[in-house]
DNA sequence: TTGTACGCGTTATCAG
DNA sequence: CTGATAACGCGTACAA
């Protein structure tokens, strides 16, 4: 029977028989109570070292209701956007003693439906989400209602936490940058789950529309997937279809594949096509052509969230109302745009 | 309190007092134990599902002395290489029932060590790990020796199982093969760990032995991190004391930023200054002229680490010799040299 | 086929 | 200050 130390593990009897207390009177030295005497605390911490005690996190959740982990839910591993938001939100989280249970939903529903089963049943003390579909978050709404300590780190509802970046006003305020460098016609390349997390269509379609520029839905296409790859591809898909003069990407990775297909087709960035990401990723300056984005501000995401998160864990019964916070992303210009 | 579900969450006494029958049946129904018929297992399920019942995965741990989790620790969650390795374990790993609990060392040993004792305390089943130091990997010999469950991804040492690409013989390979096309001298930047983990360093050295070269000192630099900033800083380093035909960078975000000081010092790649990087991410093709790397097996570590961890875990007391398997690695040609 | 009793390792309550 | 005793939720013998 495998298990790191399940079978021979010491445990608080172990340490009790060895130093002739009690098991209570073990567990409360151990934990430092100041109801046993510092004697009586040397003898037991001597002993638990001797016996190399670990305490088991998994009796000791049972007992106290309470895991000290939080669920970290997240789209994709490979968006270097989100594991960098995940290693902040782990930097600051355990800096609180708590641990991260990581799931990836690879963008599906099901996926994430499943991963909140899993968590759930893990015991989670509670979950921060990047939700595969931002207008889709009625099951996040439901657990928040039943009290549940809930983040979301995108998306627009009442009745739940929200923290984050303003991807419409972001979308928006580039497509304006764009136009008014007068690089017109602008495509946009969008992610798969475009369709279904339109915030960034919309903002683009806001900027046309303030500038008396009527929307070509052959301009807008939506990328297979996040990588390099997926940009290209859909880069060719676009200019099969129009001839734009800017492109706007929704993930740096994407921009970066689109400047691949530049480079091999010829194309001059930014003379003959201009383009601008989003999320401004540590590469973005090392690009083919030095990357203009939208910068995803990932550590006030995540200082944010896990600030509400810890008010939530910390609430009881009586939990705060629900408050919506949208970051301003900043665009961050080089020289591809 | 807080608590995903530990305060209201319905148990399997509900379900039992919801349908009348004991705690015992009802456990058993849910499980599709062959013990208990159709017809009380349909009344079971639908109660179970009437009243939203999950099981208590950390009391099932608990009765069961095992966690069906394996944790994973990796020195850093930014490099792309690593969050891909994770990623394949993941779905290697959850195919067969198994979920990761991640831990990220930062490079650090004393991190290292606590990843260790968390993991312990967590009673996970077994653990894989890309360990910070590749020579000192002492602390993992010992757990192997106690019958813990676990799989090294790098570093070289009889009495555990490694699963690891061959960096020293794919620095040794670039190596000649820069020299081969007359790119000399070569100037190599490590990572921060280099001075510990001299895998590729040897492998650059033997080369250069077997080539009747003498080795320069000056000509090797450490850079501080792993990201395209960190090696940028790192060329301009070995740039101020030596004058290197061809750059070899033990990973690809290093090269990447060698690429960047060559743009902003106008050396062009390959023709001053060939590079070649470790580890072919998926950016290299993408990268400001198509990156040559030699090429991490991801997948294939991935997969045989997975498998050996089945294994192991499966083994029982009788747990089968270790063994280290090296892959080769391969070498990647674009246009950086 | 179903129920009872016990154990998993820990914490919490209440005596002594 | 210390020690029984009872949870926590579930799995597994063993009985009925």
């Amino acid at each position: 029977m495998p298990g790191m130390n399940l079978r021979t593990a010491p445990t608080l009897k172990d340490v009790a028989r060895a130093t002739g207390l009690s098991i209570n009177t073990v567990s409360l030295a151990l934990r430092g109570s100041p109801r046993v005497p510092e004697a009586t605390a040397a003898v037991v911490l001597a002993a638990a070292r001797k016996l190399n005690y670990t305490p088991n996190t998994i009796a000791r959740s049972l007992a106290e209701r309470k895991t000290r982990m939080v669920g970290v839910v997240l789209t994709d591993l490979m968006n270097p956007i989100l594991t960098a938001s995940a290693k902040a939100i782990e930097r600051h989280l355990s800096a609180e003693g708590y641990r991260l249970l990581i799931w990836c939903t690879n963008g599906s529903l099901d996926s994430e439906r499943e991963a909140l089963g899993l968590l759930r049943s893990r015991q989670v003390d509670g979950v921060i989400v990047y939700p595969a579909y931002h207008q889709d978050i009625g099951h996040f709404v439901a657990l928040r209602r039943a009290r549940h300590p809930i983040v979301l780190l995108a998306g627009r509802a009442p009745g739940i936490d929200i923290i984050a970046s303003d991807d419409g006003g972001g979308a928006r305020r580039a497509t304006e940058y764009l136009l008014g460098r007068g690089h017109a016609p602008i495509g946009l390349i969008d992610t798969a789950g475009g369709q279904r997390n339109p915030e960034k269509l919309e903002g683009y379609k806001a900027a046309l529309a303030a500038a008396g520029v009527p929307f070509d839905p052959r301009l807008a296409v939506n990328a297979p997937g996040l990588s390099p790859n997926d940009g290209k591809a859909a880069m060719a898909a676009l200019m099969a279809r129009a001839a734009p003069r800017a492109v706007l990407a929704s993930a740096d990775p994407l921009a970066v594949g689109v400047l691949g297909w530049c480079r091999e087709n010829g194309r001059r960035v930014p003379e003959d096509i201009a383009v601008m990401g989003f999320d401004d990723i540590e590469w973005a300056p090392f690009a083919e052509v030095p990357l203009s984005s939208v910068r995803y501000p990932a550590e006030d995401v995540a200082v944010k969230a896990v600030e509400r998160m810890l008010q939530l864990l910390g609430a009881g019964a009586r939990m705060p109302r629900p408050c919506t916070v949208m970051l301003e992303p900043e665009l961050v210009l080089r020289a591809s745009a």
